[in-house]
DNA sequence: GTATGCGTGAAAATTTCTTTCCATATGCGC
DNA sequence: GCGCATATGGAAAGAAATTTTCACGCATAC
């Protein structure tokens, strides 16, 4: 392990003096195209530097690789390292916890839920998802399984604010028919389901599609049975060590749509909010906020 | 040329309603470890993600590519465009979204916040509140307000799994009394309070404090009134660029106290799964997990 | 001028990788 | 419960890569 961590550049400059005058001449090809120069395969590489395969193989043998597989291996470790970043992966989010303490084993395992899920979402399929979610010239349905029913829930109350025209299908699988009836071509279906996934919901889907009903999902990593049907699909890393699944992700998918759509209709939308803001207080339902 | 610039992940998105099971296996292989898990041999990377080479091979032709050959090398590329590229591109937050894009920005906001929220959590204070929420000798009493409504029942769904004797508070504030009169000395009340705080949970939360209840109280980072009667208080960072409040954050600190009550439950934690496993069996509402 | 030794690359030998074929397993509809 | 369709991985054939062998060229020393 002593050896592995120097990079093949710097291997180069150690051994430079060793090397034969072809042998220089792959290492100067090298170096002017870093890494790139070295990543296809030894017969393509010592045609590009014009140099011979055996030039090459014993090259990387003096440089310490018992092949070129191998040096071609350190190439791509030093490629990765490099678009990882810096590699302070946010650890110790939890400053004060103990190193194994549940709280940082969680945060990591969240973080890196966040960062997977960020990483899938297509932008365009989430530009084009918000607009259809924004459409409010047709109602925009929400429903979601035994989990994701709360998160439905919270959809409902925050795209309440956004938006009109919204209903907020019931856990009650009974009586989605009657919700079906009255779908339109032109209509949203906000879907959530992830494992296990539920045989409703797929029905469900099944049947707005055919009534026209566009349909948004939001899944785990998994993919529910539903994306068939769907319009848009989001995956969701969902995994924690834990016997259930997080919903973090899928949660901040949800906030960043409604998010979107906010920002969207924002001229309609402002003039909800304050209509809302003025029936709170004609309500006296809450407090005087303590800040802002 | 015009399938040339979309990437891999790009086509796994699209064609992975397409894909069989453990073709899907291998591409949430790959999409873990982007995309240094498709960069070794076939033969490799088929042992590593537990499939077998055929099932690569026709999956990359799948995804469009003529043979493995053509995907690792495409692999490749993307990887040497992204070193190449604008240099010091934040890890792989929404990776392939344009800079100014909103998904962007509330990654940003959400970050900082689950920084703030798990920098501001007494570890001590966290561990005696979840050994509060895990102690079933008393009943567990679940309420949340208008808009944390919605975690307060993610809250019950998850904890019904994790101990008996939860009673989830509905939203409506007439029938709390009747939950008051029941409850005693050693009950615990997980309640949810963010602005715009609300003066029936803080009325409810005196009356059960007045009664022995020991309250766990989730809030922001404003507080909530009824902190000054609760036993433990934990403050969530919830601004985001919108005209409300994210609660991604509240929804952290949550998951991470249920997943804190189920470790320490745990012995009894496992039976109670593996019950209701067998309900779900029996009730057939569920379809068959797709992985695991 | 000849002999020696090192560097070099063509080509063979070998290993490794990729693809194809096929038997088995698995799930699904009837 | 049966038969069909599809998915899966073992194994072999085929392809491609890597390594080794070896003969030649070239420089240097005597």
């Amino acid at each position: 392990m002593s050896t592995a961590n120097i990079t093949v550049r710097e291997r180069i400059r150690k051994h430079f003096t060793a090397l034969t005058k072809s042998e220089r001449k792959f290492a100067a090809y090298l170096l002017e195209e870093y890494p790139s120069a070295g990543l296809a395969s030894i017969t393509v590489v010592a045609k590009q530097a014009d140099v011979s395969t055996p030039t090459v193989a014993r090259m990387v043998q003096k440089l310490g690789f018992k092949g070129f597989p191998q040096f071609h291996q350190a190439l791509l470790t030093e490629l990765q390292a490099k678009v990882q970043g810096p590699a302070e992966r946010r650890a110790n989010w939890a400053s004060e916890a103990p190193e194994g303490h549940l709280l940082n084993r969680f945060t990591q395992a969240i973080t890196r839920n966040l960062e997977q899920t960020l990483a899938n979402v297509d932008t365009a399929q989430f530009d084009a998802a918000a607009a259809q979610l924004a459409d409010i010239s047709g109602r925009l349905y929400l429903v979601g399984g035994r989990i994701t029913r709360a998160l439905a829930d919270y959809a409902f109350t925050h795209f309440q604010a956004v938006r009109p025209r919204i209903t907020h299908m019931t856990s009650s699988s009974a009586s989605w028919p009657h919700y079906v009836l009255d779908m339109a071509a032109g209509d949203t279906l906000l879907l959530f389901d992830v494992r296990r996934y539920e045989a409703n919901l797929q029905r469900l889907a099944e049947l707005a599609a055919a009534r026209g009903v566009r349909i948004v999902l939001i899944t785990d990593q998994w993919l529910s049975p539903v994306a068939e049907v769907a319009d848009y699909s989001f995956s969701c890393w969902v995994e924690i060590p834990s016997a259930w699944d997080s919903n973090i992700s899928t949660m901040m998918l949800l906030e960043a749509l409604i998010a979107a759509v906010e920002e969207r209709n924002w001229d309609e939308t402002q003039g909800r909010y304050e209509r809302l803001e003025q029936l709170f207080e004609a309500t006296r339902l809450f407090q005087k906020p303590v800040r802002q």
